[in-house]
DNA sequence: GAGTGGTCTAGACCACCCT
DNA sequence: GGGTGGTCTAGACCACTCG
């Protein structure tokens, strides 16, 4: 609700840095500095061309700047507001640990309590695909061999705020729970156990990336907020890669935390 | 080079899809198919505008969008560019054991030679600063206590990659090397080694988000490239926090990898 | 100098939200 | 209906790059 008196400076028109830049800096200061706060909405573009004497587009540029920032987001018809961040989940190196090992949505709704949040899966589909390069490699097989993919969306307070798929060789899923959309109690970690592939290690490798188009749909993502993606490789204790789990998570709702040894 | 000869499909007017989505969406296809690769230049706005039959500011719309996403960076006068990569680097969970220790510009250096890249360091400053509040929290110290503050650049084949700050107690650094630019042999974690700290784990902490203004700057980010955050604890074997490490580093140049055990 | 992208203006019409 | 942001036009002048 707050109107341009927020922002007492001028245009400086003598300056280098271009009008809609300047603006720009205006708005970004009076959202760090906390003058705008979390869900307030900014000054309307007409209040904006108004208060600096400038084109629409100006103005326009200014906000379209703070959107790729992920400062603020706009709402048809409605306004522009600051950003109210989702909760962010921290994600622990010991999560998998046998002494509490849940997987999947067990181990998500867990996680969800920590930070006082309801959670929900949805989206969730169980079938056999060519296997990717990135899980093929993973899982040392060939680039297109059949596998067994499930996937599905977790919400966080009814935001969807994570993608997951995993891949298990067909051989280790056929005729088993795995393959059914609910794998029964302790996830499919434990009807691979109980297979006889006891499982002795997970390596996890991170990266960061904007959203893809489909990703940012599916996850509601607005303009400037980057996803991490987690690719999580499932070793037995012979050394085999029996799951891989490949995960999109909204950048802006994880914490991921890892523990080194030092010798 | 390309000319607009590589996006043979017309805007589709009956679609609710705006024209400049329509366009981006063209460009996008021809990059992930392949027929504009990395270092391409697009076709110039005036091609676009004759080819679409769209005023400029559509044209600069949907290059806009993609420049967002990632996948295009402009240059002045010259052009609008598909984006190259810099080389991934790949930071193992085992980076920090004892046996291949090595710290700041030593740990950088080994890593890069496994990419095949050069390394510098630059802006290297050494200097005594009042703990930020997560620094602070991490040391288990009062937000704004003195504590020695080492930051750095570094640089890989020319371009800077990871700004990165350390916070070290001042009771275990000054009188030391630590207070050096060179800090010696084996770096700041050997130096906290021979005082009687030894290190015994690191937690480090990993987030996702687009840089600040500053960290664009320093990093010579274009938009749509997001940053990892990474805020790495040492402990010593009796549990103390003896050092925190505030790291940035370019998300399109980085792979984090873990190891978790399963027990 | 020709070609390129960067900035800015001054309009227009539309779709969406609220009261 | 009035206010909001979303899209689009048709110009203008500028700064940068390259030959």
């Amino acid at each position: 609700m707050a109107g341009p008196e927020i922002l007492a400076r001028q245009i400086d028109q003598a300056s280098d840095r271009a009008v809609f830049r300047q603006i720009a800096d205006h708005l970004r200061e009076a959202i760090l500095n906390g003058r705008l706060r979390a869900g307030d909405k900014l000054p309307s573009e007409a209040q904006l061309m108004e208060h600096y004497n400038v084109a629409r587009m100006t103005v326009r540029q200014a906000i379209q700047e703070l959107k790729a920032e992920g400062h603020v987001e706009s709402q048809h018809g409605r306004g522009v507001f600051v950003r109210s961040r989702p909760p962010v989940k921290r994600l622990a190196s010991d999560r998998f640990a046998r002494r509490h090992r849940k997987e999947g949505k067990a181990a998500f709704l867990a996680e969800s309590e920590a930070v006082g949040a309801r959670a929900d899966v949805d989206m969730i589909r169980v079938s056999e695909v060519p296997a990717p390069a990135d899980v093929a490699e993973r899982l040392k097989i060939q680039t297109g061999e059949i596998v067994v993919s499930r996937s599905r969306r977790y919400l966080l307070d009814g935001r969807p705020v994570e993608l997951a798929t995993s891949y298990i060789p067909v051989d280790l899923a056929r005729g088993t729970r795995i393959m059914d959309d609910n794998p029964g109690p302790g996830g499919i970690y434990e009807r691979l156990e109980e297979q006889g592939h006891q499982l002795e290690r997970f390596v996890e490798d991170v990266y960061t990336r904007m959203p893809t188009r489909e990703e940012a749909r599916l996850l509601s993502l607005g303009d400037g907020t980057p996803v991490f993606r987690l690719i999580r490789t499932a070793y037995d204790v012979e050394g085999r890669a029996v799951e891989v789990c490949d995960t999109i998570m909204r950048g802006d709702a994880y914490q991921l935390s890892y523990e080194l040894p030092a010798h």
